[in-house]
DNA sequence: AGTATAACCCAAATCGTTTTGGTAGTCAAC
DNA sequence: GTTGACTACCAAAACGATTTGGGTTATACT
């Protein structure tokens, strides 16, 4: 923070203006000039002031995106992925990821966002765990700040997006729980409200209803995405009276809970009960026995969008900027 | 970015100067005066500049964080538990976390930190991963910007950092292993520069001394932490001649690997061949078998971390700025 | 009446860049 | 020897906040 442009002019005997334009590689700049400004610039270690920039030029040269935090913190791997592929993007040209956590939909998340926004402090904002009627996407729109969203909220969405087809893909997992012989398969959702429910709750019951099983709204729990709330609904499932053969967790992380359940329960997984989950986190490979789960490349698809939102911050158009992504479905010893 | 303090200023007939005063919280402006301002402020959603506050206020109320980027991408869970931790600690304190990524030790990295200090771009930096002879921790400390490690670096260190036990942690785990009768106890360690590295290593030897053993230098393997080098390193052990009866990765996703590679020669592990990690991520729980690890709350070690960070940066002197945290051996079935 | 005090408010300087709109000097062309 | 084009440079005005160092009232006290 001590050398300023100011004192490499006066070290240099040349104005501002001048160096200025070497450091930033004008023509009006002769070449010999320009390379005294970059050796003496580089000798006493001068950086222009991010902050003096970034308000003249009016731009943060930053993404922000903003982590939801989960009440009973087990943390989802799902993220891991998530955020280094965004940051490898993003670091990749040359821009920063901000990141800051807030519970969803609360008023410290949209105070965040309006402070983000309002203050200029991003350019361009990553958004997912889109809800149903989702405020941030009004918002973002109404204030014409660029985003893109993993997952595309209700209703017709003209901005960018990658989406994770979710029904096709719990569409596929039920057609393969029917086919291995399962007529009561039991489905743990998430909140109501998040578009990933909604779309792979409908694929469970498309698929149902293509097999014609008449759902069983008993088989029915709602979690919370951890695996402690898979654990305590599979718990619950298996002590109906007519439990289920199969359970599905609407991620990855509570059908790990659903295997905890049943191993307490002593049931032997894959031929008596069948699991599996949604999100392919690298833990479904390891566990006894392994999990069957309908894989994203979320690591690829951050990128992707990270991609995309550098693009449009930096004003380049580009071509094709919405996407739909087939999960794939990995079967393993879960389910038989 | 479109109303400015001006405007606020002009629309309530007021000097800018005392807009600012107002919602600064100064003494010298009329109860009702501020308001009056703030209301408006709120109305036509007033958001201070951030480029311009940090331009006048010298601080950027932001902590940066550089994620290592291993080449073969297999992403280490470690680092969400790490940085929700890191997020939430500096959410709570209303700054925000900056994070890139570049290869641990290069010209990029190098880079990064240089334009992140001299652009004042963050408050202070958050490091991990230390390294024997560490150039960041002598670049930091130079240019006297705040900063806190997880780990010490080599040498007495006048900074504040946060240090887990690791040459005690695996002198318990080689304890526990001898204690089960093991006898040829492989070590797969990671890049040597690295203090993990150091120190779990250093604990392994004396573990083994203590318990009269002679190393075989032929059951050392260098890895890179990541899941495939565990499992090429542990073909190659079992493989010797006399192939040893116990492994132990320097991290747990090494010790992962370990596990598909016994797994694919068929052995019986617990008995056979006993397998055992550091770190303590949720993987290990799920694991078949579950895997046994020295436990670290990363989660929390990262929250205090930044706790300790933004203190410092805030100007408040903290009591207890170095700790040394035990890690836990949790005994499970994959040593017996 | 005169002066001190408190309560409010403000003009202008400042932070460190980028950008606008130039100015000098040289050289060639007519 | 004036015009024009071109090269190499620069002074000053932004950008939008905070802060310094007052200034103006109104009230209170001698």
């Amino acid at each position: 923070m001590a050398v300023t442009i100011h004192d490499l002019a006066k070290k240099l005997n040349l104005s501002i203006t001048t160096v200025s334009r070497a450091l930033d590689g004008y023509g009006d700049v002769a070449e010999e000039t320009r390379k005294r400004v970059e050796e003496t610039a580089r000798e006493i270690g001068y950086e222009p002031s991010f902050a003096a920039r970034q308000l003249r030029r009016k731009r943060a040269d930053a993404i922000g995106y903003i982590l939801p935090t989960s009440s009973p913190r087990f943390t989802d791997p799902f993220y891991v992925s998530f955020l280094t592929g965004l940051c490898d993007e993003i670091a990749a040209s040359n821009l920063d990821l901000i990141i800051t956590s807030s519970p969803p939909d609360s008023d410290q998340e949209k105070h965040q966002y309006q402070q983000w926004v309002q203050s200029g402090r991003v350019d361009g904002i990553v958004i997912n765990r889109t809800r149903l009627d989702d405020w941030r996407i009004n918002y973002l729109k109404q204030n014409r700040i660029k985003f893109v969203s993993l997952g595309k909220g209700s209703g017709d969405a003209d901005y960018p997006y990658i989406e994770v087809h979710d029904t096709a893909g719990m569409e596929k997992l039920v057609n393969h729980l029917v086919e291995k012989g399962h007529r009561r398969i039991a489905f743990i959702g998430a909140s109501p409200d998040l578009v990933i429910h909604e779309d792979r709750h409908t694929g469970y019951l498309n698929g149902l209803k293509k097999a014609k099983i008449r759902t069983d709204t008993s088989l029915f729990r709602s979690g919370d995405l951890t695996e402690e709330s898979g654990y305590q609904c599979s718990h619950s499932l298996l002590s109906l009276p007519e439990p289920p053969t199969a359970i599905i967790g609407c991620n990855d992380l509570m059908a790990l809970g659903a295997l905890r359940a049943a191993k307490e329960r002593g049931l032997y997984i894959g031929t008596e009960l069948a699991i599996a989950g949604y999100d392919g986190i690298s833990e479904t490979k390891f566990t006894d026995p392994p999990l069957t789960t309908l894989y994203q490349p979320t690591y690829e698809i951050a990128r992707k969008l990270g991609n995309i939102l550098v693009s449009m911050v930096k004003g380049k158009k580009q071509e094709e900027s919405n996407l739909i992504i087939e999960p794939e479905l990995l079967v393993r010893a879960s389910t038989g």
